[in-house]
DNA sequence: ACCAGTACTCAGTAACACTAGATACTGCGG
DNA sequence: CCGCAGTATCTAGTGTTACTGAGTACTGGT
């Protein structure tokens, strides 16, 4: 898959990581984990970490230091009031842009010529 | 729409581009106002452009200049073997992450919890 | 002569994901 | 006992991409 993936993930990756702590919260090896579960496998460890940093900073997150049996303490994240918003106006621009982006699929497809 | 769709923009709208000349060719500020009227209302002039030159030094259109009635000449684009072969990959990345993230918008809205 | 519309170019900036390491804690096999 | 795999986090530096804001150039109307 390759660099084009990375590029598309710019933005959207924020939105995923977001989604994910909405159906529960989780801590940043955890959620690296699931992307791989979920197809997303090329996605770096240390990008998750930096991006729940940013995402904390912002006060979308807020994170909790829980002990493991297996480790360092995991940090859990969970999503804040205004994160819920965040991901919202995530939703809603995500699915704009997919409304286009589907638009100009068909068009090319069927070579429609205005 | 403000600065979310910016960041998603990239890595997709080079795609878009691609989608808009496979349709037909076309020059940069007539793209500009395909994408205005699409509703894509905040990309801003000049990114078009940097982006068709990235294009153009990457094989994937080729540009040839035709005289205007108004204003300078335009220089009007069209895509290559490679750019079709790029945008089909442009779609199957796209396709990917579409059912990646749309799994994900279903199984938080419903609150599961795996 | 001036301005709006057309059409392109360019230098500098910001945001984001990746790379490639380092750190630290647990438990197991040699 | 030592090293190693697995768990868990963090950091500095890099590359790609879109935006900002400015400038150039040509046409037609007032």
């Amino acid at each position: 898959m390759g660099k084009q993936i990375t590029e598309m993930l710019k933005g959207t990756l924020e939105g995923i990581v977001l989604a994910i702590l909405a159906i529960r919260p989780a801590y940043g090896y955890e959620i690296t984990a699931q992307l791989r579960e979920r197809g997303l496998s090329d996605i770096a460890e240390g990008t998750i970490y930096a991006l729940l940093v940013r995402l904390e900073k912002r006060g979308s997150v807020a994170a909790e230091k829980v002990p493991s049996e297996k480790g360092p303490p995991r940090k859990v994240y969970s999503l804040t009031d205004a994160g819920h918003d965040q991901l919202d106006e995530f939703w809603s621009t995500w699915n704009f842009l997919v409304e286009r982006i589907e638009q100009l699929n068909d068009r090319s497809e069927r070579g429609e010529h205005r």
